[in-house]
DNA sequence: GGTGCAACTTGACACTGTCAACTTGACGCT
DNA sequence: AGCGTCAAGTTGACAGTGTCAAGTTGCACC
């Protein structure tokens, strides 16, 4: 008698929503290393085989978590946008920092969006759709593109950059400590690099 | 009657390497996923349980494999730093050339370097020691480091670039295709962001 | 010359992904 | 209404994985 449809036969009606949501809560709990079919299809209540019918092994579950996991991921990204200020530069600082604590607060949805090989997802390419994470680097990034010149250009350097700094510090790559907080890095001295992103190199 | 002691008895002797150079093989032919202690034990041609005297687990076993891989990425950076050129910007430069080159030379080690933990090497930090691989990036840094300033800013600031850029290129996530070549990318003008590090960022 | 012990083996266990064969029930068609 | 098809889920099996316990072996040291 629950609001979802409660037909108790073989057929759980809703299984691969089921599967991607307990596959987030395992990742969660227990980190990349912790993911696995069987555990999934127990904590959603159908047998151990149950998810080969949706999904193309642990890499095809793994693909569509990460699919789930860019909303979060934008979520944070735009949250942190919001708190930081209106100028281009502050909107782009404060996306970068919500790139950062999503890392840190999802550490292992972070590892599975990025663990992804793109050679191996045949059908739509995840990222890049409009409206999606991608794009919201792309619109911070727009205002510091100069006239003429092809966006992607300043968009791969702030990626390259944010990202690479992000899984550098997550892992504590950049101090003795494992990090808990943006302030446990250099984060903002790092990020000056961007200040002058997008003006010609000649001074 | 090799050159190595034939001694046949069921001590190996030299048990650790051979497992670590098994190990790296291993990762070479099929990707990270490939490796596995079994494996590892089978092509030494010991036991199934023969690493558990040697490593703290799978984990330990990447870890080793991750100490010899940074001589070998080391390599991949000063060679492509030699043949670029002499100036501080050239040699720069040539560092993260060798660092893509790395990555799509040995994606497998990259993937293992990058895949640990550092809150679970008990033991010795494997990087940030003299004459490692942080060394190499922390020498052509240096020219670039105002003085009187921190040179972990700079540091992290190249570090952060070439490494998200290299983890997203070497994945797909920037072109189409899977990259075979650094200029299958656009690594020189995401390094053009490197034309003025260490000058102050009021112009 | 005997003893201790590190190195390695064997065997077992739980867990994993994957496959084949089977059951069930919902849906469409005549 | 009856029937058949077929997707969705089950059960069982298999090879591979890490890990532990217990046993064996031979080197080294006293």
């Amino acid at each position: 008698m629950t609001l979802k449809t409660p037909k108790k036969s073989h057929h759980h009606g809703d299984l691969r929503n089921a599967l991607i949501k307990a596959g987030i809560e395992i990742l969660e709990e227990g980190g990349i290393d912790a993911l696995s079919l069987r555990k999934c299809a127990a904590r959603a209540g159908v047998s151990h085989a149950a998810p080969a019918h949706h999904f193309d092994g642990l890499s095809g579950l793994k693909g569509a978590i990460a699919s789930e996991a860019f909303a979060v991921f934008s979520r944070h990204m735009l949250e942190a946008a919001q708190s930081e200020g209106d100028s281009p530069q502050a909107r782009l600082k404060g996306i970068c920092r919500g790139y950062v604590q999503f890392g840190l607060a999802h550490r292992a949805l972070l590892d599975t969006i990025f663990g992804i090989e793109m050679s191996d997802l045949q059908r739509e390419p995840i990222e890049h759709d409009d409206s999606s994470a991608y794009q919201i680097l792309r619109d911070a990034c727009a205002p510091f593109v100069p006239d003429g010149t092809q966006p992607e250009v300043v968009e791969f350097q702030v990626w390259s950059l944010i990202h690479g700094y992000t899984m550098l510090f997550v892992r504590g790559h950049l101090g003795e400590i494992m990090p808990t907080d943006v302030a446990d890095g250099p984060f903002e001295e790092v990020m000056a690099l961007l200040d002058r992103v997008g003006t010609p190199p000649k001074s």
